[in-house]
DNA sequence: CTGAAAGCGCTTACAG
DNA sequence: CTGAAAGCGCTTACAG
């Protein structure tokens, strides 16, 4: 019968073969001589099954090249291994090495991830959510502590867990592992007063709320040290190496005297950097120059642009593995995770 | 009866609620009036329904904030919506341009996408290959045309469309949307040829089929010319900036006549220029550069970088074009779709 | 154009 | 430790 019933499915195939030539959990425990629970805890939970029935099972896998259909498993146990990621741009590498610090942590405890690209669009982010929500994810990731109010709501009640990544959540029972934007830019702005700067600029592009916040905190420091004149040049464009060069030209054209400038991103320190070489303004000397997040070609640039370290690799991690400790229902103490940041001095600032 | 239902799932659920608080299409159908088939179809085939049921179906799903169970849908239906893709890297902004092409384009279609990171290798690749199957994908996107036999066999065994990208694939039948990588690279050869450079060099990391081909189209535009010296600088550690500044060091201590220096990508040759400004030689009287794939930078820094305009989002886009083509059973004409590629001549050589 | 029945390939919850 | 039954939420394939 069984060896009818497998010839029957290579041959002819009396039923509606959707899934073609593809060996199920049936086909295994068939040819194992089990019954189909078996086969499955034998894959799940292979101590609940004996030895031997474990290794018949796993010679019939082998043989079939059985591979599970997570679409059943899903359906059947309402559980996806899938975890939705929600980061702003895929084109910032920021979002990238966090990406791949969640997939490391994920990828060991058998989750996958499926990932939406908000464009900083609250309008795509919650139909990105809803994407995710229809593929039963289990789990979810997402960029900032701004979430849409509908978005909380339905997540809360699907009772789908929910970790914040790069800001901290000030809300009671919300998770989040990051570092303080404020504080960020507060010590970026400390930073120039230090080294004697007096009239500091910053150049931003985006505006979403955490390069604000660090804006805030930049101007914070120069208040706290007496500076209440700060030269900007903000626009809600994306930023990029080219929108750098640009903002550059507008602020040192309005104020010439502007010694010091903080780009709210490295793309937008190197495009500034790139821009004062095309002009022959000397950095650091006519003008210095501090970016965010130290991304490689800071330190490799020509001079060598001072940055801010942020803990991309480790948010995505850490922020993956809490995620996975809520998601076993384990009691957490410490709700939100600062990971900290580093001034990397260099010779632009 | 069916109030009754519904509210009995709000209060004390008699059965195990899995999904918790989360509306079928039993409960969407009951609202309506109506069959599940006739919401079912409603969603799907709207024409095959009349309006006045169109609109009660909507009506209850917009009131019951129903999303369907997308597990479901692929367990019935044996189609996941879910296509593949491959790419060796997220870190490489190349790939992930191609990315936004592939969402561009699959986004329209309803399809989402989960991505595979090989990291240049082959195990790995085999492995995700793997676990993109469990999911039931209906459809493949690899970069490459190098694929591990035992995973082509299986993709065809279980009637999976592939398409290849960036590179044009000589197998029968196969479909693949790219360019050249072998002419670019020959084209980078005559560009430094034309530009009257008797000595040239190549640096490369990673050494991937693309990166040595286009090595190796660059030595026969050389060979072409009478060189056949060529300077060389490889290794197969992943590429960064940091490593074009290493290999541009070794190289010109082997080589000091060099006057002219391929790099296999933009990070490559950035980190070159830069170790150049470092050790004050000048590009590109003292040593020509040349990158690949024209990245945002490439234009922006000082010298600008001349390098090769590649068509990665336009590969993403078509690429996923061609499958859902093959997806549907269209005849496909063309095959290998070739988009080219263009020399970016700049300052830098 | 609409619907009742059966089934997709698993797991849950219960027996033994 | 193992298994038979029922069900997850949809769609396919038929009827009418």
């Amino acid at each position: 019968m069984a060896a009818e019933r497998t010839t029957s499915r290579k041959g002819s195939p009396k039923k509606r073969t959707r899934a073609l030539g593809r060996a199920t959990i049936g086909d295994v425990a068939r040819a194992a001589g089990v019954s189909p629970m078996t086969v499955s805890r034998a894959l799940k939970s292979p101590n609940l099954v004996t030895p031997t029935m474990r290794a018949r099972v796993a010679r019939a896998v082998e043989k079939l090249g059985y591979v599970p259909n997570l679409a059943a498993q899903t359906l059947a146990s309402a559980r996806s291994s899938l975890i939705g990621v929600i980061i702003p741009s895929l084109s910032n590498s920021v979002f990238i090495e966090t990406l791949t610090g969640i997939r490391d942590r994920l990828s060991v405890a058998g989750y996958q991830f499926i990932i939406g690209e908000t464009l900083y669009s609250p309008d795509l982010e919650r139909q990105l959510l809803s994407t995710h929500l229809s593929r039963a994810i289990d789990g979810l990731l997402v960029t900032g502590v701004d979430l849409d109010p509908d978005v909380a709501r339905s997540l809360k009640n699907r009772r789908i867990p929910l970790v914040h990544m790069f800001d901290m959540s000030e809300e009671a029972g919300a998770l989040s592992v990051g570092f303080s934007q404020t504080r960020a830019g507060y010590e970026v702005g400390r930073h120039l007063i230090s080294r004697g700067y007096r009239s500091p600029g910053v150049i931003a592009g985006q505006l979403d709320p955490r390069s604000l916040k660090r804006r805030h905190g930049f101007r914070a420091a120069l208040a706290d040290a007496g500076i209440s004149q700060v030269a900007e040049m903000l626009t809600p464009q994306p930023t990029s190496i080219a929108l750098g060069g640009q903002l550059l030209g507008r602020l040192v054209g309005a104020h010439p005297d502007c010694d010091a400038l903080f780009c709210i991103n490295d793309d937008l320190a190197l495009g500034a950097l790139f821009e004062c070489q095309r002009r022959g303004l000397r950095v650091p000397h006519d003008l210095a120059i501090v970016g965010f997040n130290d991304l490689p070609y800071a330190r490799a640039c020509v001079p060598a642009i001072t940055s801010v370290t942020t803990p991309r690799y480790e948010i995505g991690f850490q922020a993956a593995h809490l995620l996975l400790r809520r998601m076993n229902g384990e009691t957490i103490e410490r709700r939100a995770i600062d990971l900290g940041f580093q001034i990397a001095a260099r010779e632009s600032a």
